[in-house]
DNA sequence: CTTGATGCTCTAGCGACTAGAGGGATTAGC
DNA sequence: GCTAATCCCTCTAGTCGCTAGAGCATCAAG
């Protein structure tokens, strides 16, 4: 219950440069120290890493998480912010989805046309010459 | 035939600083200066600029860039090397689609479960503190 | 008491740009 | 010919989310 910063960081799988990072940019509060000046963590900011963890997992940017991580210290507001940050989040990964889906299409068709033979017959390096070939925006 | 850095970039839609960029790390060859000291280009640049362009839309990395622009320089070697690098940029491509879809399924699941009541009933909030409520990796 | 792991701070690097400061050059209109 | 707007130059630093490394102090086990 009172353990330092590599017991912390095999709780959570979280690299102990990285829980000094979030301490840092202020994600993780700066915990109390022993006398010889080493950082000590409670069960609370184990959750409270593991909270940040999964949300960059799932792909949330550290702003977000800072809000999402103040919401849960008002634990009767709304959850509206909440949902709203989700559901951007969740549109922006809609975009990044279909735009990758585009560049797979151009990329596997710029791929099969290609004759393995040589470069100046080769398709990939024309394509990538002239964006006129293309038949997706990108 | 003999234009400045302002005119290449309206013909290729890369901006200025970018070119400069691209010229410091080799991407793009020193060239010409007035005797004001002011780059000169000519075709050559802007097509070598557009087939960047093209590249870096299609989401190659500059290293990518590099060999694929040295293969256009010795047009009667073989493509297989183009081909490679754009064979591992589409499976890189489709493990990013992955991912991005895993992330979206879990998202929309947190999303559909809120009740939009307080913060303290927040599923979404609940699911980012919890991975084992999760359904997929990450 | 020694040794190896762990802890500390601080700085710099990644990729691919982008922004801004502070100056010189060019060009279009009067 | 003059002026003002636009363009161009170099250089430095910032973006994001870490990661790596230097150089030193401390801790736990044998």
């Amino acid at each position: 219950m009172n353990f330092p910063i590599g017991e912390l960081s095999k709780r959570t799988g979280v690299k102990v440069p990285t829980i000094r990072f979030y301490e840092q940019i202020g994600l993780l509060p700066e915990p109390p120290r022993t006398e010889s000046n080493q950082r000590r963590y409670g069960k609370a900011e184990a959750d409270r890493l593991n909270f940040i963890r999964h949300s960059r997992a799932l792909g949330f940017e550290v702003e977000d998480i800072r809000a999402l991580l103040a919401m849960t210290s008002e634990p009767q507001g709304s959850c509206h912010q909440a949902d709203s940050i989700a559901r951007s989040h969740l549109s922006e990964i809609d975009r990044r989805i279909a735009s990758l889906q585009a560049l797979k299409a151009e990329l596997s068709r710029m791929i099969d046309e290609c004759g393995h033979g040589r470069i100046c017959d080769c398709r990939i390096i024309e394509a990538l010459a002239d964006h006129s070939h293309c038949c997706t925006e990108h």
